[in-house]
DNA sequence: CATGTAATTACCTCACTTGTTAATTAACGA
DNA sequence: TCGTTAATTAACAAGTGAGGTAATTACATG
């Protein structure tokens, strides 16, 4: 994908392995082998969804030694995040007529208090 | 893509194209034509591009003589966000401190109402 | 019924992605 | 220096994505 960073990110989270890479990266830093390990793939392949993230910014790589500890990286996220916005009121405002609604069937069930 | 829904919605998501759909849906239905017009592409290509939001369940389409109304759905972005959750601890923090530095600054320049 | 409009489907092309195995690079350590 | 380990690169196959034009479907209307 010859495009922006946001269709850099998307894409980069439109895979399951990677995912789970970044989900592993919640734990604390890892090497490429580590990352792989719990992968049913090829050591090469985990080290090409890494590129694919450390291109979109999700993941930085160091150096040490023969390692290359990665670290998760969430300012994409937070970008993804501020695209949600104008988003967001579309489903919370739903959500909080839902949870107005489930508040209204408690207080009905219980006692009185209409409105 | 023979993947999960997180996976249709991020591809969905990936394509500058598709966003720009969206975007258009949240100003109100809209047929096909009309959410081509503002893309310099064929009408065909645009029709791809509902498709592939269709199939993440980002769009739902109707029926009204030969067009075909195209309305926003926000469901999947709902999971986007649910999926985000864990991340946000590890980019809100320092988006709180910001937002809680801005409000001090407001507080200090206009007048008083500390907490 | 013929015509025009909206939209999709068919067909083709080009480029990229994802996976494999084999080879290569880089660094440590006996 | 030789062998081992970590990781990447090379080369290949298969699948997918995105675009175009041409043909087709579906509906409305003169």
């Amino acid at each position: 994908m010859i495009d922006d960073d946001l269709s850099l990110t998307f894409a980069a989270l439109a895979d399951p392995t990677r995912r789970s890479i970044l989900a592993q990266l919640t734990r604390g830093e890892a090497t490429v082998k580590e990352l792989a390990a719990p992968h049913a793939m090829s050591l090469p392949a985990v080290s090409r969804h890494l590129k694919v993230l450390e291109r979109a910014g999700l993941v930085v790589k160091g150096r040490e030694a023969q390692w290359r500890p990665c670290r998760l990286e969430t300012a994409p996220l937070r970008d993804v995040d501020a695209w949600m916005a104008p988003y967001r009121q579309f489903f919370e405002d739903r959500f909080d007529r839902l949870e107005q609604h489930l508040r209204s069937l408690m207080t009905d069930s219980t006692d009185e208090e209409s409105r």
